[in-house]
DNA sequence: CGAAACCGCGAACGCTGTTTGCAGTTTACA
DNA sequence: TGTAAACTGCAAACAGCGTTCGCGGTTTCG
């Protein structure tokens, strides 16, 4: 009978997504936990044991709460997601402004990000999803683009740039981090005669220590640089 | 009282993954679908609603069986992942052998990988996963090292360019999906001028069409290519 | 003061991967 | 050939997941 008292994390016909709808609303008694909170707690488990150990009822539960009082702050598990993804991009401050060409503030702005990919290697799983930017990672874009003005090329090039040394640094801290690596163990490579010679050598030496630097140096001429004026 | 009558998906306790598995056992009635029969059904219900659609109870239905049936099969659903990607990757054959330098040849083999990534779309969420390979994925990295053999490097080295490239390749692919890209719509740009400026440019042409061999040729060369003697 | 809006949550729903126990079938061995 | 072992397929069940519903208590607005 009463008016359909609405979930504010619904939001009204205007506020899809987290970052466009109020923390709290204007009426009732004050949250116990705020958005922060919230966040935290869910990074610190995904950071202590994996993404997959961020459910509803695990995050509530580090905060000493209920499972489905976390939909008063958020309308679904992806919000969590999205909130802890813009909670980690926030670590990327501050950006890098003042010394060297814009490649080398280009490539100290991808070593942040690679050592915030070692702090928490979940983050590509958290990407790999359709997301809704939050403020931090505007931000970040932002900066990019800022660090870019030099550059003389489009601005679909850029964002493709932009991506795609993202991608590269998350490709890095994944083989660092040794994850979705396929592991020769206990495989029988009699069939496979290059692959045998490989693994019968003597281990050498391991790649170029700047590995990094070279590879997103020529990454980014690549990238950013055309040949025909 | 009787002996223990084991589940030969388990194996013994040499036989840990599939691939180290017998796909029937000697004795008792034929299985109704083989290991061949079961990854393309999963593979189909991939290729049409995503990879959360590949769940126990779907792939059996889709057979005409009954969920706990497919454990006669596989241990886990790790091992049908597993099934599936190895599936796939043999879709890569035949390999180059012929024209051109080992670049051209390599980044035949790389367009190959991404065409196949575009028939597959789940394929990186599949692969981004403790793995164990499969014969046709080992038939690929053989195949890989084989056009590798003219390059003067390290093991070591040459496995973290094959990983790069395959990388590389996943990146392209998601970026044409446009999956796991964040969108700016909806999204006030006020506070980040350099945003809210690439924004008001007239949209700039798509980056080079062939990009894609412009970057890989790029991170080839840089990756597998030493400067110090 | 009353009404509206909001917070927290117990209970429940449908889904997931996986295990157990049993009936029926095929093969190997004595 | 007879019998025991091994195997297949499945109904039922379990724990966990994300999520929704509806209620009682609390705060604020008009």
């Amino acid at each position: 009978m009463s008016g359909a008292p609405r979930n504010p994390a619904d939001g009204g016909a205007a506020g899809r997504s987290i970052w466009t709808r109020p923390q709290r609303g204007a009426r009732g008694p004050a949250p116990t936990h705020s958005r922060d909170e919230i966040a935290a707690a869910a990074v610190a488990l995904a950071d202590a044991d994996g993404l997959g150990a961020v459910s509803m009822r695990a995050v509530a539960g580090a905060l000493g709460m209920a499972a489905p009082s976390l939909y008063r702050h958020l309308s679904s598990r992806d919000d969590l997601l999205d909130l802890m993804v813009d909670r980690c991009v926030g670590e990327l401050r501050p950006y890098p402004t003042d010394d060297g060409t814009w490649q080398d503030r280009f490539l100290l702005l991808a070593r942040r990000q690679l050592a915030l990919h070692r702090r928490h290697p979940w983050l590509p799983d958290a990407i790999a999803r359709p997301t809704v930017p939050g403020p931090n990672t505007l931000a970040h874009f932002d900066a990019c683009l800022r660090l870019l003005q030099p550059v003389r090329a489009g601005v679909a090039a850029k964002f493709e740039a932009i991506a795609m040394v993202t991608g590269v640094v998350s490709l890095f801290a994944r083989s660092a981090a040794a994850a979705g690596t396929v592991t020769f163990d206990h495989v029988d490579l009699a069939a496979y005669p290059h692959l045998a010679a490989a693994f019968a050598e003597p281990p050498s030496a391991p790649p170029d220590q700047d590995l990094f630097e070279r590879t997103l140096r020529s990454l980014l001429t690549g990238l950013l640089t055309t040949d025909h004026p």
